[in-house]
DNA sequence: CAGCCGTGGCC
DNA sequence: TGGCCAAGGCT
């Protein structure tokens, strides 16, 4: 019985004896402690591909919500290719990446005109797709079509880069870690073998305080033997954060406010606002929009202030209250070419708005 | 390829 | 509290 002592290194990995062992290991684990989630219960590739654009960058717990609403509004891809974008943005209003939302829609309706409205099977037919990277093609073409496709998720990177204390720069790591995945995913089992995986990360593997005790793997992994597993693998460093700085104008007008349409690219792309202002200077808010604005906006008035975290961006937006001496068919200045509508607020829910405008939204004085 | 793109939870 | 982190992809 070499194993017990058996080494692992990527130099000579796979050894066919180590990886079926480390996949019985892990399958026996998933067995016992794997999660429930709805996503797994199914196999239908048009549910498990939005869990899986869900997923990017956002948590089970975060998902599962938007997941479960999601498939009633638009329970196959017809019904998303069919539907508005307006639709679908308030659907995704509040997980951030907006993105992705706005690729689910263009996705849907390539799949309905090039492919019939059937799912392509292969993980090079579905990496095409506007949304669809390496890894999530991989998650969906092992899960819905039990095919062997690796997968690279922050679980699997973290998993796999303890288990060879792979400590390689990150670009470089990035392939490394590629090629473990895909030389360990067990064919006889893709699908359970890429979800054990990212559950060992993401209940025992953990970033920050790893159960080793718990962990199937833990006689192998080297990350553990060098007595630092949270070493491995490297992580990129961190760009700074900058801030914004500006004034939100509510603009009332007969009971209305006005609301204008962030541009279809960058950030919070295609969502609800009311129009921003950013101060350039460090003047008063009140100068701020009177230079944007012109005189035609009446007795501006403080509402309050609120400020907001992005991952790289800290906002800070003054609030502002004024009223429009015009008729609704006039438009200030730097709103007349952008998308715009005058809503009362029982009807501002309807709109897909960010997260920091649901903070103003909630202010005490609007309420 | 490095920078960009949201939000909520965690310690 | 502030920084870190999360089922990544795009340009």
């Amino acid at each position: 019985m070499g194993h017990s002592t058996a080494k692992l290194s990527l130099d000579d990995f796979p050894e066919p004896e180590q990886v079926v062992r480390l996949r019985a290991q892990l399958l026996e684990w998933y067995g016992r402690m794997g999660r429930d989630l709805p996503w797994r219960r199914t196999r239908d590739p048009y549910a498990i591909w939005i869990s899986e654009i869900m997923l990017q960058q956002t948590q089970v717990k975060t998902v599962l919500p938007y997941y479960q609403r999601w498939l009633i509004a638009l329970p196959t891809v017809t019904d998303l290719a069919d539907a508005d974008l307006e639709t679908v943005l308030k659907l995704w209003e509040g997980l951030g990446y907006y993105t992705r939302a706005r690729n689910l829609h263009k996705t849907a309706q390539a799949i309905v005109k090039e492919h019939g409205g059937v799912f392509p099977e292969t993980a090079r037919q579905l990496q095409v797709l506007p949304g669809i990277g390496r890894s999530t093609a991989g998650a969906i073409a092992s899960s819905a079509f039990g095919r062997c496709e690796a997968i690279l998720d922050a679980n699997v990177r973290r998993v796999l880069g303890r288990l060879l204390a792979v400590d390689d720069p990150p670009a470089r790591a990035e392939a490394k870690l590629w090629e473990i995945s895909q030389r360990l995913v067990d064919p006889q089992a893709p699908h359970n073998f890429n979800q054990a995986l990212m559950d060992l990360g993401a209940t025992v593997c953990t970033a920050r305080s790893p159960l080793c005790l718990l962990c199937p793997w833990q006689a192998d992994c080297l990350g553990r033997r060098s007595g630092e597993p949270t070493r491995f693998p490297v992580r990129p460093a961190r760009t700074v954060r900058s801030e914004i700085a500006g004034v939100s104008v509510l603009i009332e007008c007969q009971g209305k406010f006005l609301l204008v349409r962030r541009p279809e690219r960058g950030l919070l792309a295609g969502l609800w606002e009311f129009p921003f202002v950013e101060s350039v200077g460090g003047g008063e808010p009140e100068e701020t929009v009177r230079m944007a604005f012109g005189n035609r906006l009446e007795s501006l008035e403080r509402l309050g202030q609120v400020e907001h975290e992005f991952t790289h961006r800290h906002l800070t937006a003054q609030v502002l209250w004024a009223r429009w001496a015009a008729t609704l068919d006039e438009l200030p200045d730097c709103i007349e070419h952008r998308e715009h509508a005058w809503v009362a607020p029982e009807h501002w829910p309807e709109y897909a708005m960010p997260a920091y405008v649901r903070k103003i939204c909630r202010l005490q004085c609007l309420q």
